[in-house]
RNA sequence: GGGCGGGUACCCAAGUGGCCAAAAGGGGCUGACUGUAGAUCAGCUGGCGGAUGCCUUCGGAGGUUCGAAUCCUUCCCCGCCCA
């Protein structure tokens, strides 16, 4: 897949992408005719990938396959800091062993997109870690306030009075360093990190380097169609997931993102996209049918062809004939909760995880929303037979299957 | 350093001595409908073996009171303005 003309693989590359700066930059870069640096920074946390944090990845592997050098930049050290985009929190500087420890776990999660031979893990501890006070100031000098403050939110918490810290100012600067010591050829990212991204830019500029090319790619909206794709948020749909959650999930999409995850979450050719999204606009594509073909396309793309049809077929049964699923998750109750061979199906719930408390319990047995092998129950005080392979069912998708250990 | 305004449940935000486990909205959960979802409608949304009852919760700690989210003292934290 090398040696394509510099064209061919801007090409390419457009694809998927929210925006290049500049187009013109890179096509100039990639004429220079040697493997470009391709950075791209993430968060130290536990990878957490899914289908949204696979986009800018994947195109991080398409820039390998067009033989081109990439770098993952672990923030260890602006970890400190927690990026003031989101509500992260900052976190502890991970030690020397946690930070060896973790490196193994980074390179085996991001082989799953990645290739992992031809992958560079590095953690950014190791240049910033190393600067001086003095080299900060000298640093900063080089960067205004009025510069800094463009950032959206920063801007938006100032108006809106909420705390801005000393320190989050630094975190731009801190990543844009990270481009300047790495000598950074291309920056990836998702939209949300177009301020530090250009941050590199101009950086770069001022030490003399040439200036990154900043390649944006877009945010994946979550399943709640509001809130972007993360793992905290509850809205994700995980690459490594069973095939039937990642199908049912897929499923549950509201039907304007479709097009949206067709062309960012799939391999779907882009022609058949516009095909359905077309259809869709017409009336011409049922909606339900359009979303079976996405929700198949996705888990294809992690799971392959094979288990997308039986995923398929699994929700065909669960959802639509109301079947119980293939797989149901196990859950112990220990022999002394049920002396006499009977439990109080209050008390089920709880010792099964599938209630919190007996209040809540109670909430959803009255609610109409438990089912005992599957006969819905309305007592709240019911009592049920502490049976072997007893399946209990809480609203629509949650079971459990009885083991009495 | 000075002045002013704030800290309430998952979020936001009312409440200024008892009718407050605490309004409204968001979120979440359950049910109905459906094409899975969404939208819509209805209900629920601190805990306690079944309670006109008890426990925990209104930034922290003390106090006043028969009774405190509400009053007092003190501490911590945040915002704005002035210097």
């Amino acid at each position: 897949m090398a040696f394509l003309s510099p064209e061919e693989q801007l090409l390419r590359l457009r694809r998927g992408c929210a925006e290049i700066i500049s187009e013109e930059d890179l096509l100039a870069k990639l004429r220079l005719g040697r493997p470009l640096r391709v950075k791209l920074g993430l968060d130290p946390s536990a990878p957490d990938l899914h289908l949204g944090t696979a986009i800018v990845l994947r195109k991080m592997r398409q820039f390998q396959d067009l033989g081109h050098e990439v770098i993952i930049v672990i923030g260890d050290f602006t970890a400190m800091i927690g990026d003031p985009t989101g509500k992260k929190q900052s976190r502890p500087m991970l030690s020397p062993e946690e930070v060896a420890s973790n490196a193994q776990t980074y390179r085996e999660q991001y082989g799953l997109i990645l290739d992992p031979v031809r992958t560079r893990v590095t953690f950014n501890s190791q240049w910033l870690g190393a600067l001086s006070f003095a080299d900060v100031i000298r640093l900063t000098s080089r960067v205004t306030v009025a510069r800094i403050l463009e950032r959206d939110d920063f801007t938006t918490r100032l108006r809106s009075g909420a705390p801005i810290h000393m320190h989050e100012l630094l975190y731009p600067i801190c990543q844009a360093y990270d481009s300047v010591a790495l000598e950074a050829d291309v920056e990836l990212g998702g939209t949300d990190q177009k301020f530090n991204n250009l941050m590199g830019r101009d950086l770069q500029r001022e030490v003399g380097q040439s200036p990154q090319v900043v390649v944006l790619t877009p945010l994946l909206p979550g399943l709640d169609g509001v809130e972007k794709m993360s793992k905290s948020l509850g809205n994700a749909i995980g690459i490594t997931e069973p095939p039937s959650e990642m199908f049912g999930k897929a499923m549950s999409i509201p039907d304007a993102l479709m097009p949206d995850y067709f062309e960012y979450a799939t391999d779907v050719p882009m022609e058949e996209v516009t095909a359905i999204r077309e259809g869709l606009e017409a009336g011409s594509v049922h909606p339900r049918d359009a979303k079976r073909r996405l929700a198949g396309a996705i888990v294809a793309l992690w799971h392959g062809e094979e288990a997308a049809r039986s995923a398929e077929a699994a929700f065909e049964r669960l959802f639509v004939g109301k079947e119980l699923p293939d797989e149901i998750p196990e859950a112990y109750v220990p022999a002394d909760e049920a002396p006499d061979g009977r439990i109080r199906l209050i008390r089920l719930l709880v010792v099964t995880g599938l209630a919190e408390s007996n209040t809540e319990a109670r909430r959803l047995i009255s609610q109409g929303g438990v089912s005992v092998d599957g006969g819905r129950i309305h007592d709240v005080e019911a009592i049920v037979p502490a049976r072997q392979g007893l399946v209990v069912q809480v609203g629509r998708r949650r079971f459990a299957r009885i083991t009495i250990a």
